[in-house]
DNA sequence: TTGTCAATTTAAATCGTTTAAGTTGTGCGT
DNA sequence: ACGCACAACTTAAACGATTTAAATTGACAA
């Protein structure tokens, strides 16, 4: 049997009340007791029991995060980056992915009115929280990227207009003025707002906004890959494109590979998010850096101060950053101009 | 204040005893007792307190997953495997990176002997279990991959000269003679069985093992460059190369390019893991693949046996399959022939 | 000797469940 | 009518820690 607090004070000869003190708070047992249990606690190899612990502070030291998966290379840089930071302030992380499904959200909900973790950051933006807990809005929760609309739930995210709004100055200052736009999953509110983005950037910079080039990539390879076919098929195909996240730019990339089409020469590309997928392509694919990293460590803050009942912002927003690399390039014509 | 069980005991007007046995073994009470302890739990939005009942029941249903990291795309599919299954089996998981550093290892393995979790997969072979829990060798642990040397804890694992073997195989009856071989790290007992591997099956079917021809790329894309860098250098250069990673191959390959190498048509390539690295580069590797999401479904089911006292296998061996893409070719002279 | 005070230590309550053991009351066979 | 079996419920004791309030100890001054 595992020895519990009061074998050791059993074997120190005190109360367990003392070899508690001892053990946790040590300026307040006298020198000759706190070494004693110290040692009592060694000789028998004493473990202390982290759910009894949490059963009586009423704290359990555990943050859930929520994924709605980690097949995307999106998220584990942001899992990771929660972690580290979630351990250096003294939490451990409960992992979950969602996949996008309210069955998920409930289950993993659970954990959380419950008691088994004292917060939750979410990432999964797919609909209200309330998919997650029922209807406590009390509960400790942070959410990170896509948020929900007008959702009361403290957030931590990016412009994700202005992140449209890079690209497509980028491409525009290069000399295009066909811009196509492969957008992501229809359910995720980021690329809803990309989306959006696009169109005000275009409308603003006095570009024609041609609905044929808007295709919805959906997230996916698969989806971006087929939508490029499409683009290329068009009677005048676009001389750039911006696509909501480098993956979905890597397979469009692919099929003007396939189609002898050159990039950046004869068409230019954009991704989006900065996640590996656009640093180990030819050409390296140009893009608007989300910080993933800095918003892992923001939302724990965020998340922890909320635990502690402290004052928390409820929307930060952090800075994009475009990242020039060698997937565009100036049109033909505005390099010979 | 969050309503317990005596509050719903007291709202339905029996004992808190009753109140359990109706909502969790409900076969136990009357019929009427039943509805009335479930309409008054749902009328005051009753949760159970999991850590409570944890402590009573001395079970956490919860799992804690080390891995080294999670920006190599060899873990994140491992992890989402187990997610699932030891979700399936009742079980959430508590992730933990090891970042390969005991100071990280000897942390979690706090939560595992402190019990906040009932069992551990461990995907970080890199030093003894012991480094984890201490002196316990009792404790349910499951060990996948990158086995530590005649450890007892059981394992899930493939056989990784296998792995060697199938590849420098498939090279040779390619035609190649001159096949090198760039390492994982060092300190990776996997990385080293492969590198033995690789020799073994040289000397087998009767090739030059030539010294030269063994690089060590660390396990990384950097480490992978150098080492290819070294390889075009030498007088004679290898016409094809067995990757330890599909990272690395993919980074070995860049290079070659860089330089204007063909490939497949001047040097062949054949990388491990079959991981997606491999999937959206060109030409697509030739990899060994270790099948990760039935791994963690294996490590979940002994892990789980080994909790609840059952016997389970201690060493699990899982098929690996070599996965003919277009990174490799027959050499020049074979297709003469 | 006695009283005061500070420094330690202790007993007991508490966190919210589960469950073994005990109580009650009903129906049944004889 | 009596006793027995059985169902339904209650009582009370865990699980293993923390923490408040009370008790003990010893030193020192009056």
């Amino acid at each position: 049997m595992r020895p519990t607090l009061s074998d050791v004070a059993k074997l120190a000869g005190v109360s367990v009340a003392t070899a508690s003190r001892a053990l946790s708070n040590p300026d307040l047992v006298a020198d000759g007791t706190r070494r004693a249990v110290r040692d009592a606690a060694a000789s028998c190899g004493y473990k202390i029991n982290l759910v009894a612990r949490s059963l009586r502070i009423q704290r359990t030291d555990t943050l859930l995060v929520l994924a709605p998966c980690i097949d995307n290379s999106f998220y584990p840089g942001l899992v990771r980056s929660i972690e580290e930071s979630a351990l250096a302030m003294g939490y451990a992380i409960i992992v979950g992915f969602t996949r996008k499904t309210d069955k998920y959200r409930e289950a993993y909900g659970e954990l959380l009115s419950a008691g088994r973790v004292d917060g939750m950051v979410v990432m999964d933006g797919g609909s209200g929280v309330d998919r997650f807990t029922g209807p406590r809005p009390d509960l400790p929760v942070v959410q990170v990227f896509d948020q929900i609309y007008d959702s009361p739930v403290p957030v931590v995210r990016v412009d994700e207009q202005q992140v449209a709004d890079l690209a497509v100055q980028q491409l525009a200052s290069m000399g295009h003025r066909r811009i196509a736009h492969i957008a992501g999953a229809a359910d995720s509110p980021s690329a809803r707002q990309r989306r959006d983005g696009y169109a005000s950037a275009m409308a603003r910079l006095g570009l024609p906004v041609d609905d044929h080039l808007v295709r919805n990539g959906q997230g996916h390879r698969e989806g971006a890959a087929d939508a490029m076919k499409e683009l290329l098929d068009l009677p005048q195909a676009p001389t750039a494109v911006f696509c909501a996240s480098d993956s979905m730019a890597c397979a469009a990339m692919d099929v003007c590979r396939d189609r002898g089409i050159h990039v950046p020469g004869d068409i230019s590309f954009i991704g989006a998010d900065g996640t590996s997928d656009g640093q180990h392509v030819y050409p390296s694919l140009t893009t608007v850096n989300v910080p993933r990293a800095e918003a892992g460590i923001r939302a724990v803050e965020k998340l922890v101060g909320l635990i502690r009942g402290q004052a928390v912002a409820s929307d930060t927003v952090l800075p994009v950053e475009l990242k020039l690399r060698g997937s565009c390039a100036p049109t033909r014509t505005a390099v010979a101009a």
